[in-house]
DNA sequence: AGATCCTAAGAAGAACTGTT
DNA sequence: AACAGTTCTTCTTAGGATCT
């Protein structure tokens, strides 16, 4: 069995002397390192990881940009190191999208490991669709798994299905019926209203933020486009 | 008043464990 | 290894409470 080189692209914006340290890490641990300035947001993203080195004074508005970015390919993972960070700018990157982040000063071993398991995550069972993101969430389709600020949720067969509906729909409301026919399917199978109610109801236990799912009274529910932090 | 939320209880299936 | 019994998890429904 032949062992490909992992391919990750450091973005920054300014070369320092802790990117090139990270760099040299990077490559005794015979990753395939790429450095590049932030242009690489002009092209569709072709490595399975980007390390994103952001100066905190640029972290809060790059964060978006990066994510709406990676986002257009669901098989690019995305990891924050912050220089001189605040845990408050870990949790806007977190919140915006990225996969991990990681503060500076770090152990360089820490980060590989860190970059290997975001790998891991991104690249499940090698599916190419095998996640779906929307804002700060990110759904693993084959592990049942949904990412919200860094934490790791385990959901049922239902729960992933309504989940991966109201992010599919990214923001329209879905009336109950249309999410029986999408998620529950259109079997024999006789389902109440209720169900719906439930289900929505034991996912907004199971999420950080409950508001994420948004109620639209005498419509349905929605994936929440914006959240008040 | 109608829509939505929440809790409790029961059914069904999956997973686990012990026995042969 | 195969089977049976037990336990656990998931899903659904019903009904009352709360909200708009």
């Amino acid at each position: 069995m032949s062992i490909h080189p992992l391919r990750v692209t450091v973005v920054t914006i300014v070369t320092t002397q802790s990117t090139q340290r990270l760099v040299a890490e990077l490559r005794r641990e015979a990753m395939q390192v790429e450095v590049t300035t932030a242009s690489v947001l002009d092209q569709p993203p072709v490595d399975p990881v980007y390390v994103v080195s952001l100066d905190p004074s640029f972290a809060r508005i790059l964060a978006e940009r990066f994510v709406s970015w990676a986002s257009t390919d669901l098989n690019a993972g995305l990891i924050g190191v912050v220089e001189d960070g605040s845990p408050q700018d870990n949790e806007v990157l977190l919140a915006a999208g990225f996969d991990d982040v990681v503060p500076a000063p770090f152990s360089a071993r820490e980060l590989v490991a860190r970059i290997r398991a975001v790998h891991r995550r991104v690249n499940w069972k090698g599916a190419s669709n095998g996640r779906l993101r929307f804002g700060e969430m990110t759904l693993d389709l084959h592990g049942r798994e949904l990412w919200i600020d860094g934490k790791t949720i385990s959901l049922t067969s239902i729960e992933l299905a309504v989940v991966r509906e109201l992010i599919k729909a990214r923001g329209k409301p879905l009336s109950r019926t249309e999410l029986l026919d999408l998620a529950w399917g259109e079997g024999d199978l006789e389902v109440s209203d209720r169900a719906v109610d439930n289900v929505i109801l034991r996912l907004r236990r199971k999420l950080p933020h409950p508001d994420l799912i948004e109620t639209v009274r005498s419509v349905g529910f929605r994936i929440a486009t914006t959240r008040a932090t």
